[in-house]
RNA sequence: GGUCGAUUCGUCUAACGGUUAGGACGAGAGAUUCUCAAUCUCUAAAUAGGAGUUCGAUUCUCCUAUCGACUACCA
């Protein structure tokens, strides 16, 4: 079948999303992008308890800053409106009644309690409880009361679930994507609750097949936790009667926590010293958690990464746009284990996007930064300045400490260059160098480079000593990049000035 | 416990059933340099274990182990 690609991103709205939520949109996005289709956020609030406020624009806001493009969802719009499934809850009901008609679905009055109870007791002798065919009809539920005692029960206003009738022993078979051919047998499975009469929503199994179906989805693409219910979800296809037009399936193998057990969770926070979020954070509770963004991590470089966090084109190519990403993705090319992500690797990428941004953009961030620390300078200088640095730094926040030498004398000089080059000798000769640059009609990187260096032998003195020695009066420190290129920067004045500063100082 | 899934260097991963098992991050060494980074070169580092199929298994099958997911009127 030659149908048009489409599919979804489909968070419930229960607190920030992480990273591997953020990697499935990504999949998604770009196997739809890959193939020309449509990417459509759908927001699964069927859980009234579990709704958080904020989450929903939280998503929206960083599937924005990841540059993950929405062609129809709750703030876009689209042809299948409301994306949003509390504002379906009408569309719901009639397909759960339809599966009680057709006999492949039924009422079910269990209190909490007593399916509690249940549970409790069938712990206490060591098994356990499925609410499934062996005890279905030792319940409450249509299956065993008459249609008068159900209409009854319901017209009374007792509270109600409509349940799947999971097939007793049925070998489902499925495919996905990813992981090939499944067979499942029904007997381990249980009725699982399709519609809930205490708020008048579906929960997510019914939800989401009938709004999948609805949207003509043509690709699920998920996370690994969903393949248990994958079996469900085919037969509630067939129920339905939609098992033609069911789509496929692609299960994403989990993003595991970098140390220890476990999937990541959005409650690890940043325990790990690391983000798992794309943005920061503020939780109804008051707690918060750093984000990527605030970070300094690029979108790019974020995307990046995540892209390569379980799906790997096959060549030795690491660095890739949004739009090659597009160009190569397959879902057969990602990888069936779960992947531990690795901050490392991170930092890594945002230095490659961090060194290949232009000296104006990089200068244009350097300004407010500067400004911030009390320098002001103009776009000009903070683009050279940050020419000078960028393959030092990770970070745009680290251009700072890296260029503020550029613009203000050092008021410090660091302790450990001092006691290893600042010696009486060579105090000395920096003084004779200082002549020697008085003598230039301006500093030039090579130029005056050369006529030191020139200097430097002719008088049989040591190029490491003296270099270092100047630096430290420079900058305050050995480290940073060519001091000529340095003091080219400053000028000359500001050069023989710090030279004097320094020997003041110091001594 | 049950069901399902997974298993290649520390980490992310590559390898039509035929490679000296490749790359990247990280680590170590060297080169370069006025210093520190960067860069370049090099090094160490893996097919979970056991059977089987095959002329030949990282690759296919089975068993074991380990890890993971699921097992809610949550998604």
């Amino acid at each position: 079948m030659n149908r048009r690609v489409r599919v979804r991103f489909a968070p419930s709205p229960t607190g920030a999303l992480h990273i591997g939520g953020v990697r499935t949109a990504l999949y998604n996005y770009l196997f739809a992008k890959h193939h020309g289709g449509d990417f459509i956020l759908r927001i699964e609030d069927t859980d009234s308890q579990r709704f958080v406020p904020g989450a929903e624009d939280y998503i929206m806001e960083s599937l924005k800053w990841c540059g993950i493009k929405i062609d129809e969802g709750v703030a876009e719009g689209g042809p299948h409106a409301p994306y949003r499934q509390s504002e379906r809850r009408a569309i719901y009901l009639k397909y759960a009644e339809q599966l009680v008609a057709s006999g492949n679905a039924y009422y079910a009055f269990d209190s909490a309690e007593t399916l509690d109870n249940m549970r409790k007791e069938a712990e206490a002798n060591g098994q356990t409880f499925a609410y499934n065919y062996q005890v279905r009809n030792q319940l409450e539920t249509s299956l065993k009361l008459s249609d008068s005692e159900v209409k009854e029960r319901i017209a009374r206003g007792d509270q109600w679930v409509i349940r799947f009738k999971m097939p007793e022993n049925e070998n489902v078979e499925m495919d996905d994507i990813i992981r090939g051919h499944i067979t499942i047998n029904t007997s381990t499975l249980d009725d699982k609750v399709l519609y809930k009469s205490a708020d008048a929503l579906p929960t997510y199994h019914l939800a989401n097949i009938v709004d999948d179906h609805l949207m003509e989805i043509s690709h699920v693409i998920r996370g690994e936790e969903w393949l248990p219910s994958l079996p469900l979800h085919y037969l509630l296809y067939r129920s339905l009667g939609w098992s033609d037009s069911q789509p496929e399936f692609a299960h994403l193998p989990l993003l595991l926590k970098p140390q220890g057990q476990g999937k990541l969770s959005k409650r690890d926070g940043d325990k790990f010293g690391f983000p798992v979020f794309p943005l920061f954070w503020t939780a109804p509770d008051g707690s918060t958690a750093i984000g990527y963004r605030e970070e300094g991590y690029f979108p790019e470089a974020f995307i990046n990464m995540l892209a390569l966090l379980g799906w790997n084109p096959g060549t030795e190519q690491e660095i890739f746009s949004m739009q090659e990403l597009i160009d190569i993705f397959s879902l057969e090319k990602v990888s069936k284990s779960g992947a531990r992500f690795n901050h490392e690797k991170a930092k890594w990428f945002n230095a490659q996007y961090l060194r290949h941004k232009s000296d104006q953009e990089l200068g244009a961030m350097l300004l407010p930064l500067l400004a911030k620390a009390g320098i002001n300078t103009t776009a000009e200088r903070a683009n050279k300045a940050v020419s000078l640095i960028k393959e030092r730094a990770t970070f745009p926040a680290e251009l700072v400490d890296l260029t503020n030498y550029m613009f203000v004398a050092p008021t410090s000089y660091d302790e450990k260059s001092v006691n290893k080059f600042w010696k009486p000798e060579n105090v000395e000769n920096l003084k004779l160098m200082a002549k020697e640059i008085e003598k230039c009609a301006k500093i030039d990187e090579k130029e005056t480079e050369t006529a030191i260096h020139e200097w430097i032998v002719a008088n049989s003195l040591s190029m490491g000593q003296l270099m270092n020695t100047l630096r430290i009066a420079i900058i305050g420190i050995s480290q940073g990049p060519s001091i000529f290129a340095i003091c080219e920067f400053i000028g000359k004045d500001e050069t023989l000035k710090r030279i004097n500063k320094a020997i003041e100082t110091i001594g």
